[in-house]
DNA sequence: CTGAAAGCGCTAACAA
DNA sequence: TTGTTAGCGCTTTCAG
C-alpha cells in the first residue's frame, strides 16, 4: 500500500512530528529536509488528505449546488470557480438539483455529511433554512445569482433590472410600443428583478404596462417556446419581444421558426446570454449577455477569503453588469 | 460541535461497536435500534464520512476529468453520471482541464491525492500513463468517448464511424458529390473514427475522396468557423458540408451567416449534437445527435459495478449509436 | 448480540 | 529544532 509518514520517519530516522512539520511549512533543518525529500521519492509517498482532514476538521472540499449543470450560464460560472479553487487546493463537488427543491435539500444534506468546508449555491428554494445550517457551523456560503432574504452571506448578483431596462429602452428607441416580455417563474428572484426592469423602462418613457404582454416561462427551452406561442396567439399586435434567459431564447426561436415568423420584419427580438448562439442565428440576434466569467471569479474570491479566515468580515454583495450586444434582430 | 458515535454510545448506554454496526447494517436488537434512533435525533448526529473514509480506505469520491465543462456534450453526460452516483452515496469531483494535457495530468494527481475511489475520464492526452496509476491501485477507471490504447479499462464510446457514414450517405442520396467534412484534430480518437466514416461512405458509393474537402478544426466554435471559411475559400464548388461536433457546428453556422450563404439552396448542411440548437436554427438543421443521457447511464453503471467489487470482470466496451435527425438543411 | 480495545494516517501540544 | 504522545471519529477484530 501507499507509504505513510511513519514510513518516512523510519526511513529517515527522524520523528513523526518533524515529517509533519516539513509538510506544514514548519522549521526543519536543511539537511533533514533533503533526507525527507529523498525518502519521499524513494517510497513514493503521497500525503493522505483524508487523514489530514480528520485531524484538522478541514476537508478542502467545497460543495456546489446548482439548478442545472447543462444550463450554459451555470456551466460557465462553475468551470471558472472550479478552476480557481483547484489552484488553492480545494476540490468542488457539484450537485445538480434539476431545479427541484427537494433534490436541492438532499444535495445540501449530502454536502453537510461530507463535511465540506464551504458552500456555493445558486438556489432553487427561496427559504434559506438549509443554508443557515452551514453558517451556524461556521462554514462560509456564497449565493450566486439569486438573493435570499434572511440569510446573511456573501452574494454575487447580476444587475438584472438594468439588463432588461436597457434592452427594452433600446426597443422603445426604435419606436416599438407593444413589447412582449418572456419572463421566468414569478417566484424567482432574478425573474422579479427582470420584470421590474421591464416596468421601469416602459414607465420612464411614459408607456403603459400591459400585463397580457408578459408571459412567464420556466427557464427551459420548452417553456420558452410555449411562452412565445402564448404571446403570438394572444397578442398578434406585438411588434417586439424580449426573452429573459438563454434556454427560453432558444425555445422562443424554435417557436418563431416553426411558425415562420420573420425577424426583424415581423417581430423584433432581443435574447439573453450565449453570444455564440446569437452570432450563429439568422439573422444575428441582439442579446443581453451576463458576465459569467467575472461572476465565477467573484464567487471564488469571496469564498477563498472566508476560508482563509475572514469569518467575521461584513457580508459582501457584488452586483455585476450585463453587456448589450447588438445584432440584426431589431 | 457535532455529535459523534461516542456520544450516541454514552446517551444510549450501548457500546461503540453496537452503534457502528447499526449504521453498517449489522444485527442490532430491535429495542436498541429504537434507542439509537431517538438518540440520533436528540443529539442531531450525522455520520462523519471523513473518519469513516480513513478507516475503510474508501472516500466515496469519484474523480471526473473532462476537456471542457461548457461543451454541452460533456455537461450532459456528467449531469447524468453525477445524479446516478449520488444516489449510491458517491460524490463526484469534476475537473475541467480545458483540453490541456498538462492540466489533465495535474487533475489526475489531484484526484489521486484525494484518494478518490474511482476515476471517470474523457481523455485529452492519448498516453494512458496517468490512468495506469489508478488501475495499479485497484481503482476502477472508466473512459468516455475516446479509447486509449494500452490501458485496460471499461469504455463507453459512440459509433462515430457509423454516425458520419450515415450522414454522408444521406447527402449522397441527394446527389451531392462534393461533400466537405469539418473534422476535429487529427490526433483525437473520435476525429479519426469520424474521418474513417467519411471515407467509407464515399468509397462505398464509388466516389473519390478528395483531401482538400476535409478541413480540421479543433472542436471549438472559432475553430469551426475557420474551418468553414477555409472550405468555402478553397472549394467554392462544394455543395454540402458535414460538421462533426457541436461547437464547430455553431462556428460553421456563424461563418455561413456572416457570408450570407443560403442553406440549403447554396449549401446543404449536417451538424452535430444539440437537437435544440438544430430546431432553433433557420432553416432547421439536420444533425447527428449523440446519446448523452444513455452514455451517462452506461458510465455510472460500469463504475458502480467495479466499485461493488467486480474488480476482475473482463473489461467492457460499450459502443452506443447516434441518431440522425432530419431538418430542412439538405 | 454487545462491549472493550486497537488502530487507520495525520496534527499539535508538550517536553527535551 | 526534534521526538513523544495523545487523540480526530470511525470500523473491526476478539471476547464475553
Amino acid at each position: 500500500m501507499a507509504a505513510t509518514m511513519k514510513d518516512l520517519a523510519r526511513e529517515t530516522g527522524l520523528g513523526l512530528a518533524t515529517i509533519s512539520s516539513y509538510f506544514n511549512g514548519g522549521n526543519v533543518r536543511e539537511k533533514n529536509k533533503e533526507k525527507i525529500e529523498t525518502a519521499i521519492k524513494k517510497l513514493n509517498f503521497e500525503i493522505n488528505e483524508v487523514a489530514r482532514g480528520l485531524k484538522t476538521n478541514h476537508t478542502k472540499l467545497i460543495g456546489v449546488v446548482i439548478p442545472e449543470l447543462d444550463m450554459i450560464f451555470c456551466a460557465q460560472i462553475i468551470t471558472e470557480v472550479e478552476d480557481i479553487l483547484r489552484n488553492y487546493g480545494y476540490a468542488t463537488i457539484v450537485c445538480d438539483c434539476r431545479s427541484d427543491e427537494k433534490r436541492e435539500e438532499e444535495a445540501l444534506d449530502f454536502h453537510f455529511h461530507r463535511r465540506v468546508d464551504g458552500l456555493i449555491i445558486m438556489p432553487t428554494s427561496t427559504n434559506g433554512k438549509g443554508l443557515k445550517r452551514f453558517l451556524e457551523h461556521n462554514k462560509p456560503v456564497v449565493v450566486i445569482d439569486r438573493k435570499i432574504d434572511g440569510v446573511d452571506c456573501d452574494c454575487v448578483l447580476v444587475d438584472n433590472e438594468k439588463a432588461v431596462k436597457d434592452g427594452i429602452a433600446r426597443l422603445i428607441e426604435e419606436k416599438h410600443e407593444k413589447i412582449g416580455l418572456i419572463a421566468g417563474p414569478s417566484d424567482i428572484y432574478t425573474s422579479k428583478e427582470r420584470i421590474k426592469g421591464y416596468h421601469k423602462a416602459l414607465k420612464e418613457r411614459g408607456l403603459q404596462v400591459d400585463k397580457s404582454l408578459i408571459s412567464c416561462g420556466d427557464f427551459t427551452i420548452s417553456g420558452g417556446a410555449k411562452a412565445m406561442a402564448r404571446l403570438l396567439d394572444t397578442r398578434p399586435d406585438m411588434t417586439a419581444v424580449f426573452v429573459s434567459n438563454y434556454e427560453m431564447t432558444l425555445g422562443a426561436m424554435i417557436e418563431l421558426n416553426e411558425r415562420g415568423v420573420k425577424i426583424p420584419q415581423e417581430l423584433s427580438f432581443i435574447g439573453y446570454d450565449n453570444k455564440e448562439f446569437a452570432y450563429a442565428s439568422n439573422p444575428q440576434l441582439s442579446i443581453v449577455a451576463q458576465p459569467t466569467k467575472e461572476m465565477g471569479k467573484a464567487v471564488a474570491q469571496l469564498i477563498l477569503k472566508r476560508l482563509q479566515g475572514d469569518g467575521n468580515g461584513k457580508r459582501k454583495i457584488w452586483k455585476l453588469e450585463t453587456e448589450f450586444i447588438e445584432g440584426k434582430s431589431i
